[in-house]
DNA sequence: TATTGTTATACTCTATAACTATA
DNA sequence: TATAGTTATAGAGTATAACAATA
């Protein structure tokens, strides 16, 4: 167990991360809020799903993730099919235009990260991801470990934008 | 230099990092939003200082500090001071109320992480603060570095409610 | 003129609660 | 009755721009 001063630390650290996390979305297009990149990162990563589990991979209230993928499909960039098997859901996937899109959003993720990251090695880039997955994980966080198999999982992403990394 | 999948998972782990910074702001008392409870760990940290200053080791803009300050100071939990330098300004501190409540905040903080990562060990939090600190200061954060020295930062703070750790 | 800080306005993200449709 | 999802509403955080006071 770490010492109080640690996690006191930490506190600060998290809290202070945000002026990266907004450094990051600075990038994006102005057409593509950190929510709709957020939605399409996931449908890429982990294939079509109902909003439930969208809802449970973004960690917030599905009333959240309604809106967001409501903005996604207004701007084209997922298709919602009708759920076979439960009239009250429908499927979301990601279709060309959200791939194209996504494509574009990590070039421009990755450019920036590569920018700043310059003197950072390859391993020391995986030792913070492996750590910041483990962080959610502890915190109970269900989205860092494995994906669940869900009825309509089944689907997988044919060929992720991101190659697939240890989630 | 890191791998392009590693910049891009790095993307995905910093985008679902908020899921915690959300569940860390959720201990927080009700009358203590998470904007006020970094304004009184700052000046707990770095002992009084101007708003520009608290800007910039907030990394928001003054207008976003402005506001936050304004509310610190209405709860009663910093003093603002005239600046014998400069009429423009306000010297900003903590007072005994802001740090009986930082203590009170750091106490649920501390508690909450240590439930959390109670399997993980001194060392390998102090590893992720340190790669934390290190990515803040590669986005040319200046928050992440020892604090410059400040006209106004004569005044240490006395004893600071969260030991000094390498910031 | 330039700088420090405040205020007005707008936008994004989030949560709670009320609601509809279906299971 | 319970569940999946939507919508209304409210609150927090942030940025830009216009403004006031002082340097």
């Amino acid at each position: 167990m770490a010492a109080q001063s640690q996690f006191a630390e930490l506190a600060r650290q998290l809290s202070a991360i945000g002026a990266v996390k907004r450094d990051l979305a600075r990038v994006l297009p102005a057409h593509c809020p950190a929510g709709s990149a957020a939605v399409l990162t996931l449908l890429d990563r982990h294939g079509e799903m109902r909003m439930s589990r969208l809802a449970e991979l973004l960690a917030v209230d599905m009333s959240v993730t309604s809106r967001h993928v409501a903005q996604v499909a207004e701007r084209g960039w997922i298709d919602r099919a009708p759920d076979p098997c439960d009239k009250r859901s429908r499927i979301l996937r990601l279709n060309p235009a959200g791939r194209a899109l996504l494509e574009e959003l990590s070039e421009r993720y990755v450019q920036t990260l590569a920018g700043a990251l310059d003197d950072w090695s390859d391993d020391e880039v995986g030792q913070l991801n492996t750590m910041l997955a483990r962080l959610r994980s502890s915190f109970g966080d269900c989205r860092a470990r494995a994906p669940h198999h869900f009825e309509h999982d089944t689907a997988a992403p044919a060929m992720p934008v991101t190659p697939a990394t240890p989630a």
